[in-house]
DNA sequence: CACGATGCGGAGAGATGTTCTCCGTTTCGT
DNA sequence: ACGAAACGGAGAACATCTCTCCGCATCGTG
């Protein structure tokens, strides 16, 4: 592959990443393409459909979130700061993207299907070390820990993302809501809606990995969490 | 006015809190007479235009917002849970859906001022007291209230929005950051970043009181927060 | 450095979606 | 039961989006 195609690739799916981020995943491709600051014909040549073009972003930001996930494992020993660690990457990695464009649409195959799987056993790894080092309240699950980097990694509605176009905000934000999640000092919590979520979670998202490792059935719905 | 048309002026700005929530303001006012049941022409005489609907609904949802503060206030006479009976509240009430349509697009005229500015004020003092009670971290702001209010009470993206159809995943949520929000039990935290947080937000949104609300001149800029 | 091959951007035709109005029918309040 | 007010649907005018053709620029190699 030339290479100046290769930089258009990267900069079509950069663009779109932020794209679908922000007007999900219908948004117009001539959206993409503005921001990508490239030709519609380019954009068409190098993804035939729109299918085509979201399989590609979502394997490219799966497979960097499974590497995230490594390094930061690697990096840091203790299981905590690991998945502190491993979190802050992921919002870097607008991590959002990839499961809004997942959910509907696209038909799994088996790169698919690989991917996804090294990406939910990483994570869970993360998770369920710093859970045994006693680190996190014992009522949260892979559902929270998802549906938290979803929400506050995502970009600010209309001019509020002005205030955080550097991304600081999200950090900020983020440590806030671990802060919420670490374990409370005198260890008095729920049971573990947490874990039924995980399954819900993946049942939303077709994926068979968040089922299993959510465990066996648990709590029923989760509700409010003790103060 | 007749009753039937306020019937459909009622649907119209539900409909239209959660279309503008869902899509942005620029969301087809189509898709707004679709979720309401009603035919183009009901929306079209009750609000000449899109800036009309979009002012009448800020201005439903800002009173609302007023008089949620008033009852938390009225109701809990400690402040943190009359704080945290009243996040809850404003989350139900989509407050982020008056923000995000608020920040643009609007000319501010003086009933919109009023409104603003006893939403501002009520909410400003539930913070105040729950932080003079020492009952939340020194470092936190009206900025990272209403960011984290508007992040978590955002629909979830896609196929997520079905996993908490009926908003408990939300209050579990809020839960949970309230948590991390909540003094730690050292006390040992940053000095406070989210004052100047409250200010950029009242730059961003043209609320005044905001900016006066984050009191003198403060730190530089929000980053991480101390573990 | 020169040449062939590959990739690029822009203009634009056709399809799709959105805005907004007219008008015959229904519903409300007295 | 009657007049006034509101309603929904059909559709014209307009805007936006999708996708292709083609002449020019850029890349990699001999």
């Amino acid at each position: 592959m030339r290479a100046d195609a290769e930089r258009s690739r990267r900069r079509i799916l950069d663009a779109a990443c932020e794209v679908f981020l922000e007007r999900g995943p219908d948004a117009p491709l001539d959206a993409v393409v503005r921001r990508a600051g490239v030709g519609p014909a380019t954009l068409y040549r190098r993804f035939p459909d729109r299918e085509a073009l979201v399989r590609a972003l979502v394997v490219d930001l799966l497979t960097r979130l499974t590497a995230a996930a490594e390094e930061a494992r690697r990096a840091e020993p203790d299981p905590y700061p690991a998945l502190r660690r491993f979190v802050h990457a992921a919002a870097d990695l607008r991590m959002g993207a990839a499961i809004v464009v997942l959910l509907e649409r696209l038909v799994v195959d088996e790169e698919l299907v690989a991917v996804r799987h090294g990406a939910v056993t990483a994570v869970e790894g993360l998770l369920r070390a710093a859970q045994d080092a006693g680190r996190l309240r014992p009522d949260v699950g892979m559902g929270d820990l998802v549906l938290l980097c979803v929400r506050l990694s995502r970009p600010l509605p209309g001019a509020l993302a002005a205030l955080d176009a550097d991304g600081s905000l999200v950090h900020r934000h983020l440590d806030l809501a671990l802060a919420g999640l670490a374990a409370a000092p005198d260890g008095a919590t729920d049971r573990d809606p947490g874990r039924e979520l995980g399954r819900e979670l993946g049942r939303a998202l077709g994926f068979d990995e968040v089922i299993a490792a959510a465990g066996r059935p648990g709590e029923p719905a989760p509700g409010r969490v003790a103060e």
